[in-house]
DNA sequence: CGAAACTCCTGAGCGC
DNA sequence: TGCGCTCAGGAGTTTC
């Protein structure tokens, strides 16, 4: 379940491979992920070179001379770098070829995607994106201005791409609990000092996700095919009903709009 | 207008 | 061994 420090690993980790290399092919396995795959876009990409390769919110941008491709891993996407000419695996969706190496798409669930984005335009589903949070732009003054007189919980808040992008179940969770903050609470009600600490956890909780190579679950791999390096230590995700590391009381689980929630209803008030 | 519910899909895990 | 059920989860779309 790819949320932004899984996506940024796989960015990091395929970019070497295509960076400045001419696309020799690009084979769609399949064609029905989430939305259709552009038909054209396969003409549009053959022979071009990899100018650059990105991550923008949970996206991964390759850019061409004629365009950028856009990939989403949805929640079971991964990308495995293979020799080319290499066997497919059963949902492997997409093959981006090299001269010396070849991309598979591998998405069992098909909620990800891959579209086009003409150069010089910006694909509808980039638009409207809230600051990055490893960047200057997500700062405690813009959470309290994006939040204020929002009575959702603060939980979704976060998870809200207009708000913050990269924010997905699991490190909501993770970052409130770092910050002592009760994933129930309006997000409009937060104090100043209680911005500047959640503020400070998502980006810090992120980072360290990033620094661990993506949090090991499911079935998120490395890009080379090997299983993350290790989880990152999760808090309070997936941990209902054991102690608290911090106060020791037991943790607790609900549903917050339908997605698993984990807190300490003694740490987080 | 905002917010909640619904939707797509497959595989894992469980009870029987 | 296998069936049927539930759940997981990103995020756009639909509904209220």
């Amino acid at each position: 379940m790819p949320e932004l420090p899984e996506v940024e690993t796989t960015c990091r980790a395929i970019r070497p491979y295509m960076l400045g290399k001419p696309i020799a092919a690009l084979l769609c396995r399949r064609y029905d992920l989430r939305w259709p795959i552009p038909k054209d876009m396969t003409h549009n990409v053959a022979d071009s070179v990899v100018k650059s390769v990105q991550r923008r919110s949970k996206y991964i941008l390759i850019e061409l001379s004629s365009g950028t491709m856009l990939v989403h891993l949805g929640m079971s996407g991964t990308i495995r770098i293979e020799k080319p000419g290499a066997a497919y695996r059963k949902h492997d969706h997409v093959v981006l070829t090299f001269a010396d190496c070849a991309l598979h798409y591998h998405d069992p669930r098909r909620f990800g995607c891959w579209l086009w984005q003409p150069r010089g335009t910006v694909h509808k589903l980039l638009q409207n994106l809230g600051p990055e949070p490893l960047s200057a732009h997500w700062t405690a003054r813009h959470m309290r201005e994006a939040a204020r007189q929002k009575n959702m919980p603060v939980k979704q808040w976060l998870m809200d791409a207009k708000n913050v992008v990269g924010v997905g179940n699991i490190y909501a969770s993770e970052s409130l609990f770092i910050a002592g903050i009760h994933p129930q609470t309006p997000a409009g009600q937060l104090s100043w000092p209680r911005c500047l600490r959640l503020n400070r956890a998502v980006r810090c909780v992120l980072q360290k996700a990033i620094q661990a190579g993506g949090t090991t679950l499911k079935d998120f791999r490395q890009s080379d095919g090997e299983p993350g390096y290790f989880a990152v230590d999760l808090k309070v995700y997936g941990r209902q009903d054991k102690t608290c590391h911090r106060c020791g009381s037991l943790i607790k689980h609900c549903a917050m709009a339908g997605r698993a929630t984990y807190y300490c209803d003694t740490c987080q008030r």
